[in-house]
DNA sequence: GCGCATTCAGAAAGCGCTTTCTGGTGTACG
DNA sequence: CGTACACCAGAAAGCGCTTTCTGAATGCGC
């Protein structure tokens, strides 16, 4: 306290009244408005009703002192905090961009601030994230992006978001995550794939390979579970060799392409389990001569903004992932309903595009 | 305290001794180590010494409590923060999920956690998120994306960040903003532009068109007026009606070419603004039967991830984008040396590819 | 006109931490 | 053997708010 008196010492030169040092605290606006710091308090929230003219004090002065509520006191004192947090593999991967631009889209609209986190897919990282998120009192975690098939992982993810939880947080996922007990947004990725696999046999096609990311993840897993049910049923193979396996990436993508046509393996049409993945196929089989749709018919997943953009247009399974980003935060923002977990299946369609054609006569 | 009473009676049915409803805190890992709260600050902070036998029990009884600290007490407490704040104007931009991710790797290294809001290029919008930001205490703030050149904006935001820097809060910017006092990175837009017109030039044209977004935008008039200096000085006109505005985005760059051409302007040479409008221009002359480049050339700015897959593979002024993320976050993070605002610039790259050519002999 | 319900402002008790300040040991030194 | 000094654990004072609790006015009924 002796410091006040030499504050204003010094600050008798400075500029009008603005505190040299430290923030405005709503101690400060309770003063110069001459009212309790209670009063103060429940003008500036509106929690219950005040004389007018006190109130207009209380504005005014808020108003001039510049004053912004300490949220980390807020959230403290009223416990309750006024972000989200979500957690992603990549902002940079077009997916998760599209997606994140809807959570964000619906956070704006209930205040809340969005603390993002890219966990590049390291397992370890978002078992780190969801405790910093848990630190922050987060008021709803989102987990976005394909859930690991891995026992160990799934304990120690379950065993940070458990107490979060039974404190009061929200969890939601997009994508599947096993043994989750959790709201969620689910892509029918195995519906979407199966009917994906269905257009392209009805193109007349017969010889397919597929490119593919870790099958530990559930939405590679569950895309090539459908597609492979979708020739099955339909009585053609899907030998091993032409299933080729690389990083979830455009670089990836690039690498499987590669490989496939090293192998010598020729196929009629190629699946990427991913657009992203797509993409590095189809500069792939350009750098290498091969023709799309002439040489080989080419399909994606995902219906990222770009696909439209490339040459030729890829043939795809659109999802609505901007919308996908605003309900999963829709629901975690929501009341829960009960103790079930809410699931909202989000149908993909498939999209037709000059990337895919009639296998040649020749089959080459 | 009467409630610690209650809390064991009805606890002892619950689980182990999980408290069943509200969150862990130091004092219950204090209470269950037999040491004080200051003790267990101590051993978890490292702050200070403490005998070893009461260190282990303090980190015993944290780690099978599952403690963790409540981050707004802590930053209440210790009036510092562990999070950053990035405005940006959409997260689904490619140029701003690349910026991002080298944003959030820095931030990540620091243990810093990101708080990321997108202001869809509303300017009001922007200044209300620096608000938001200053009442979290975030540790920094930093503006991505251009900055507009519009008198009234600059000022409340300035009005915003003044109080916000002088509390000792810290503010980095990517891209060109007048007036604003702080640490910035500065791709050199107007060299980079400037450089491809000069190999534009280079190779045999002199009938360019730009298409262009919002002129207030510091980074378009930047852009812009390089380019035009290059044609200036090589004597080659630019004629108003070869100039065609659009919204700056994928969808405005595709509006743009598609006016050029119905304007019945036939330049040899096309130049986009950014790789983001170039993208919509290439599908909008594909969509025209405009072949790229034998019968325009197109060039972009910015070296989006994604322009080396298109067809043509797309010519444009690199920009390490990751690299500009991971240093603006460095600047707003490192100490700040003395009152001068520290400026680093970041060199654009030409790099041709297959969408420019010379000209053909006719000129069409 | 008096008692009681009803408003509404202020006092004060936290929220869960950090960080002084205080005081009790143990060791080294005169 | 007593004093000085480290060293380190605990007590307590906040950090800036929200929210109960308290109490002083006011308005109303009988």
């Amino acid at each position: 306290m002796t410091e006040a008196a030499e504050e204003s010492r010094t600050g008798d030169r400075a500029s009008d009244r603005a505190p040299d040092r430290a923030y405005v605290t709503l101690q400060d606006v309770a003063r110069e408005a001459g009212v309790s710091l209670a009063t103060a308090s429940r003008v500036l929230n509106g929690t219950s009703q005040v004389r007018t003219d006190l109130r207009e004090r209380v504005l005014a002065s808020a108003a001039s002192l510049r004053y912004t509520p300490n949220a980390h006191a807020q959230a403290l004192a009223s416990a309750s905090s006024t972000s989200v947090g979500v957690i992603c593999h990549d902002v940079s991967d077009p997916y998760f961009a599209a997606v994140a631009r809807g959570v964000m889209t619906t956070a704006a609209e209930h205040g809340m601030l969005v603390m993002l986190a890219s966990t590049f897919r390291d397992p370890a990282r978002e078992v780190e994230y969801v405790a910093m998120l848990r630190a922050q009192r987060a008021r709803a975690i989102l987990l976005i992006g394909s859930g690991f098939e891995d026992r160990e992982w799934e304990r120690s993810l379950g065993a940070e978001l458990e107490p979060y939880q039974r404190t009061g947080g929200r969890v939601a996922v997009l994508s599947r995550h096993r043994s989750l007990k959790v709201d969620a947004v689910l892509p029918q990725n195995r519906e979407g794939a199966y009917e994906l696999g269905r257009a392209l046999l009805d193109l007349g096609h017969r010889e397919f390979a597929v490119l593919t990311g870790p099958r530990a993840l559930t939405t590679v897993s569950d895309r090539l579970a459908g597609f492979a049910e979708a020739l099955a049923d339909a009585g053609v193979p899907l030998p091993d060799e032409r299933i080729v396996e690389a990083a979830f990436t455009r670089d990836g993508g690039y690498a499987a392409a590669a490989e496939l046509l090293a192998r010598g393996e020729r196929p009629t049409c190629v699946f990427a389990v991913t657009d992203v993945m797509a993409v590095g196929a189809l500069t792939a089989f350009r750098d290498r001569g091969v023709r799309v749709p002439e040489d080989v018919s080419l399909a994606g997943f995902d219906d990222i903004p770009i696909v439209g953009d490339l040459t030729p247009p890829l043939t795809t399974v659109a999802l609505p992932l901007g919308e996908m980003g605003e309900r999963v935060m829709g629901l975690a923002l929501r009341e829960p309903a009960g103790r079930r977990s809410r699931i909202e299946r989000i149908a993909g369609e498939v999209v037709l595009r000059a990337s895919t054609a009639p296998p040649r006569a020749a089959g080459r």
